[in-house]
DNA sequence: TCTTGAGTCTGTATCTACTACAGACCTTAG
DNA sequence: CTAAGGTCTGTAGTAGATACAGACTCAAGA
């Protein structure tokens, strides 16, 4: 059965599998106020529709990109209020990169650190081992 | 008053003070067995020294190089254990060397990907936005 | 028609790594 | 002696999910 405003009719595991988003966290999104309350059927079963499933695949590749819930809540107010000034779009987006950037630039610290030191291991039954003693340094 | 297994004697907040470490994750830290129950004044509180202050600065900085308390855990086994076989070290270093790596290409990608959209974005006042397209599709 | 297995519902617990707070105790300076 | 601050304990909250229990519903096969 199809519902009028629909278009086609998903149920919560129809909208998992669609996605590729876990069963359990489409209602966590929704008690977060990401996905509004969906249509339900007589009996009290979810329904979602084209819709819901492009909203859904917005928030996961926000998500993929690191964006916050609190982030992409803010990202989808500007959405749904039609106001897309793109000024503040791009604003939050180039915050988000710097942060990004900033992130990357401490992984790397850590890589050359771990790198190194793990040269330094002989890997020999030694009980020194040069990991450690950077570690405690 | 100092105790004599400790050579100095370090409340809590001084131990905190001395590592840099917030005064909660000590408690926290000690909950999950990463510190030992340490010695307690007559009235409870408790007592640290100089190796508590080594073990927790070693925590600390195996914590900012991303391994996780349980990581961590494992390298102080083999650390108390006195085992160190070096071999071992150096292995569970480089698991944690590529993991880090990998995060490193994930940050990567992200960066590309947001810094490419936002460099799409006109910034005017428009409706439409590439980054939200980008997001969308 | 009955049954059985799978799907759905809700509320709640769990996870990581902390951080914060309440209320009771203790210590120390003025 | 009092007041301010430190410490103690247990517990709750944070993000971002994930998992589970127990009740309900649905569809297919015997």
């Amino acid at each position: 059965m199809n519902h009028p405003a629909l278009g086609m009719c998903l149920q919560r595991a129809d909208l998992a599998k669609a996605t590729g988003c876990n069963l359990e966290t489409i209602r966590y999104y929704e008690k977060t106020g990401l996905l509004a309350e969906p249509l339900r059927s007589a009996k009290g079963y979810r329904l979602y529709g084209e819709k819901d499933v492009r909203r859904l695949r917005f928030i996961m590749r926000a998500r993929a990109l690191g964006f916050t819930i609190e982030e992409i809540r803010g990202l989808l107010t500007l959405v749904d209020g039609g106001t897309q000034t793109c000024v503040e779009v791009k604003a939050r987006t180039e915050l988000h990169l710097a942060d990004v950037r900033a992130k990357i630039a401490d992984l790397r610290r850590i890589e050359t650190i771990l790198a190194k030191t793990a040269a330094q291991c002989s890997g020999d039954a030694v009980p020194q081992c040069a990991v450690l003693e950077a570690l405690a340094a």
